[in-house]
DNA sequence: TTAAAAAATGTAACCGATTGCAGTTTAATT
DNA sequence: AATTAAACTGCAATCGGTTACATTTTTTAA
């Protein structure tokens, strides 16, 4: 009824008349042991049929090989690409992730980061939940000195290390963009400022405003959390307003919330581009699939979640520069599409 | 330096003047173990911040309370709702979840089947990957008696359980909807037929065809792997008909080729659904988006992802009767939108 | 009051790998 | 050939719970 047993370094040992622990140093490739003994281990493990025991290796080197990956949510094409990144980078050099999502609730977050700390990760991984107003509950990572990356939704910490785009001048780009079509009153989908990629975002539209003596409007920042019924909620709000004070544009923080939004204006017999040139960001699938199709800015999250592992498994094995290196900043890309070409209608 | 030094169960024990065996009985609920003495040691241990230690149970006991979970893709609305109810169950059950992606590749889910089989997962979750031919990579498991449940894209297995929806109806009804609509030349986007969701649904069309009297036609099936660019390739495959072979409805099994089959038709100027009716299947955020909004298929994942978790837990903890149940079949319900309205255009 | 049964707690051997330190071989040096 | 250094290998304690079995305490029954 019982599977075979389980292969021990003991039976390794065992079988080559040797001691358990030439045995564990030859599997580990420890230099102490003498080429030929180990290739004579490996080979009997592999026949044997030995798989490690984690749970023994790690009660006693007090390494769990684990990290801990938190995430505001898994169902979003940028997410599931940076979890792919992680994967790989993980698996290459031995590490296994534990993935669980905050669903952008503070809460669930606090619940997740217990869960990972009492698993003894060796490391955590996280993207902040849309309103998490602070990280106590990371303070036990902290004090245990358990290394922390913060990517893309990140946090100011001095002993952490964070993997980000530059919003801000994306977002500069993009609202350069949108006054470079003629556009004059932008209105701005903003997210939580308690989150530096929507506060950065807004950073980067107000200084292009200001490089483009076009004044700042606050009625023109419409904050929500930019999900569907938020992008739905928006353009309720720009359809009640006077024709007149009307945006001739929309930069939405996020894809979901401007194809939302667009979709419910053109409901209403607004024109798009031609009424109002919309920008979003994330060129999430969706961005292709609305009509007209969405300007936004592209980033790998696949190389972000590879970054953002191999900085915790530098910083893991003591590799020198990593405890002085704070953020590392990769690529991003604006894309123009249909839905913001006022003056080139043909392209 | 280093952190403050762990709490074990032999400080609680060293507090309380009793032994260490006690502590461990009182902090699993044993019984055997006086309820005034738990209760001291459940406060001991709270105001000395003990936290078990994982491994050393895992060590002795054999069971790591941690259930592996491999999928094809993580960046799927369905995926991540799936997880999400996985993820509540086993925490509420008290286990943890190692997920992990094979993206759609057969020999990426071989690698993720050996590192949960690593992992000594006490359970494993598994949704097939678009091309994996067989269940070899999980002989391990079914040699070892680990219970393994499919969900959604399951596998023929006499000791496993399967949690599915009823493709064949689902597909069958919505193929009577376009039916109904008048459509008689209905394409069918298809999948690997290695998959059940992807045959049952080939079956059910058929089905539903020979109830209503229209003739199968081999020439009206397309199989692709189902993702952007298979949708794309589809509507170029019937732009290279001639007009009056090409189909007046489209069945796919999925919304992502329905949708960009739809996109593609419609930049060649064909009128959806006047003269091409389409219908998907699952439901995805841009079925919502696409226009005219996309008939499909809605099915929860979140239902499926409690009801996989929950069968395989009470399987572990050898509820009578689990070891019977073979297949759980949860509902599905057909959505209707414009994309297949051709009778009611108003609606 | 005492024997027997039930309840509660303790003892100590595990689980399987890791590692500081000591001991043994082998190679290099004089 | 003797001495010393370098290269290997082994011993045994350790990590922190778990659990079969033994022992003690309490309760119940006679």
């Amino acid at each position: 009824m019982p599977g075979e047993k389980e292969i021990t370094i003991y039976d390794i040992a065992r079988h080559l008349s040797i001691s358990a622990a030439t045995v564990s140093r030859g599997l580990q490739n420890n230099p102490a042991i003498n080429k030929n003994t180990r290739k004579k281990i490996l080979e009997t493990a592999r026949v044997l049929g030995y798989r490690s025991n984690n749970f023994a290796s790690s009660l006693r080197s007090k390494k769990t090989h684990t990290l801990g990956v938190i995430v505001p949510r898994l169902n979003s094409y940028f997410v599931a690409a940076v979890l792919a990144g992680m994967e790989d980078v993980a698996n290459k050099e031995g590490y296994n992730l534990i993935i669980s999502q905050s669903l952008e609730n503070a809460g669930k977050e606090v619940a997740n980061a217990d869960t990972m700390f009492n698993n003894r990760v060796d490391g955590l991984l996280v993207s902040l939940a849309y309103d998490s107003e602070n990280i106590d509950h990371l303070q036990p990572f902290f004090k245990k000195h358990i290394p922390v990356v913060f990517f893309d939704r990140t946090y100011p910490h001095n002993e952490s290390t964070s993997i980000i785009i530059d919003n801000f001048n994306a977002a500069y780009d993009i609202t350069k963009h949108l006054l470079d079509q003629g556009c004059r009153r932008i209105m701005h989908l903003a997210g939580n400022m308690l989150r530096n990629v929507y506060s950065e975002r807004l950073r980067g539209y107000k200084e292009a405003l200001k490089d483009h003596n076009v004044s700042f409007d606050e009625k023109l920042i419409y904050t929500s959390t930019l999900n569907e019924e938020s992008g739905t909620a928006a353009a309720e709000h720009i359809l009640d307003m006077l024709p007149e004070n009307r945006p001739d544009a929309v930069f939405a923080s996020n894809d979901t919330s401007a194809v939302h939004c667009m979709i419910r204006l053109k409901t209403a017999g607004i024109n798009i581009p031609g009424d109002i040139a919309f920008a979003g960001f994330n060129n999430d699938p969706i961005s292709k699939v609305v009509e007209p199709n969405l300007t936004t800015v592209n980033y790998s999250g696949y190389h972000i979640g590879e970054a953002a592992v191999m900085s915790l498994i530098n910083h893991l094995n003591g590799v020198s520069g990593t405890k002085t290196t704070n953020t590392i900043v990769l690529r991003s890309d604006l894309i123009i599409r249909g839905s913001s070409l006022k003056r080139n209608l043909c392209n």
